[in-house]
DNA sequence: TCAAAAGTGTTCGTGCTACACCCATGC
DNA sequence: GCATGGGTGTAGCACGAACACTTTTGA
């Protein structure tokens, strides 16, 4: 609708803002930067940057995921766009955020110039956070939550090779309750979701389990519980 | 994270497009305007505008559904961020697009000076659309399919006392497909969503429906169909 | 042989589905 | 009195919930 030229004020800057979840010792956790540049210094945030003028917003998330987090062909879906006025203090800035899910194995965390420290934290027990961004982590766990229920998408937390308990903690974790091992079974294999490697997992001091890998990798809209 | 001052060209502006659903005639209905200006002129479009500098982006979609469509304190909800870089002609403009819901009776269209018309277009019916906002309607008519049967919005597509016919009728229209009058009638009303308010719907030449309203009325998360 | 997690079936109750007839009104 | 939409119950079936023991491995 930019349809006359507009005085400068009425500009505002874009920017992404990425709540990155992963799973690791057993707990559900999120990428934090911790910042250096005043107001908010020794403050932690969400990675996030602008977009440039002659990026799409998507691309712009998918660059700052790369540089900040250093993971590639992650699962990533546009969440919210957050556009109070007064959000950041350095001016006008509309951010749209994403969440993205990486599974436990890529975790490579590096602290880049830009940063003071980059690091993993338990989605209960977070610090303060700068900006909106509380907003945008309770935002962005809801949804992780909804989405699991009704869709695929726990394929993105998951190695390619699984046990059924794996699969199961995940929903626990984030779910936060308990699911009988049994119908939690029945219900996943019901579905035709995951297929069975004929494969084990050797190496522990138990019975080893059966490893099972999805047939599509792809999104899906599927009532799972 | 707009902590350094950007070229201009970094900047974008931003614009909210809703799209506006309503029943009318036994029809899902889409509001569209038909511009004015090149290069879409006498195309339709979703009615929408640019975000001020000192307002924030639901406050924008909020006064341009007022300016545009003559309408307030509608169910209003933030649907998705479009932001390609070619999306518009004009420049660089970020999209934050919203769906409106009204109840059937609120219909008050007019003409502005700003546009060559204003009409209800039925969603299966749908003219040739400026920009992507054939993108934007699906998405919003998806949206709106998926909150139905999960959520009471349906309240918002009402008057305030309506039949059980009536209520059928609009998930049957916007689901596109047909309930069995029992089943629907024992499912909804063991939900406790509506009471029956004892009055009568007189005046046509059946049997005249008793009518109910909404316990209440604000979004709620419930399991519908 | 022991500890620890993996794997496996059945019963019961609830909720969804399918289905047909009488009722109240305006004309 | 007739045409039209409004209102009502029941029986079968499928799916979710509850529940306990045996198996396999590494140490």
């Amino acid at each position: 609708m930019n349809n006359q030229i507009q005085p400068a004020y009425e500009f505002a800057v874009i920017a992404t803002d990425t709540v990155i979840f992963t799973i690791q010792n057993n707990e559900l956790r999120v990428l934090l930067i911790k910042m250096k540049k005043k107001p908010f210094a020794d403050r932690w945030a969400v990675p996030g940057g602008l977009v440039l003028g002659d990026e799409s917003v998507d691309v712009a998330a998918k660059r700052h995921l790369m540089n900040k987090a250093g993971v590639k062909n992650v699962y990533l879906e546009q969440l919210y766009t957050f556009g109070e006025v007064d959000r950041d203090p350095f001016g006008r800035v509309v951010s749209v955020a994403y969440f993205a899910l990486i599974p436990s194995a890529n975790v490579s965390l590096k602290t880049t110039a830009e940063y003071a420290d980059v690091r993993w934290f338990q989605v209960n027990d977070l610090p303060k956070l700068a900006y909106d961004h509380k907003k945008i982590v309770k935002l962005a766990i809801e949804r992780l939550r909804a989405k699991l229920t009704y869709t695929n998408i726990v394929f993105s937390l998951l190695p390619d090779e699984f046990s059924l308990s794996e699969l199961q903690k995940i929903y626990e974790l984030i779910l936060g309750k308990k699911f009988d091992k049994r119908n939690f079974r029945k219900k996943i294999l019901s579905l035709n979701l995951i297929k069975n490697t004929g494969k084990q997992q050797l190496g522990s001091p138990n019975r080893p389990p059966e490893l099972y890998t999805f047939i599509k990798k792809q999104l899906e809209n599927i009532q799972i519980l």
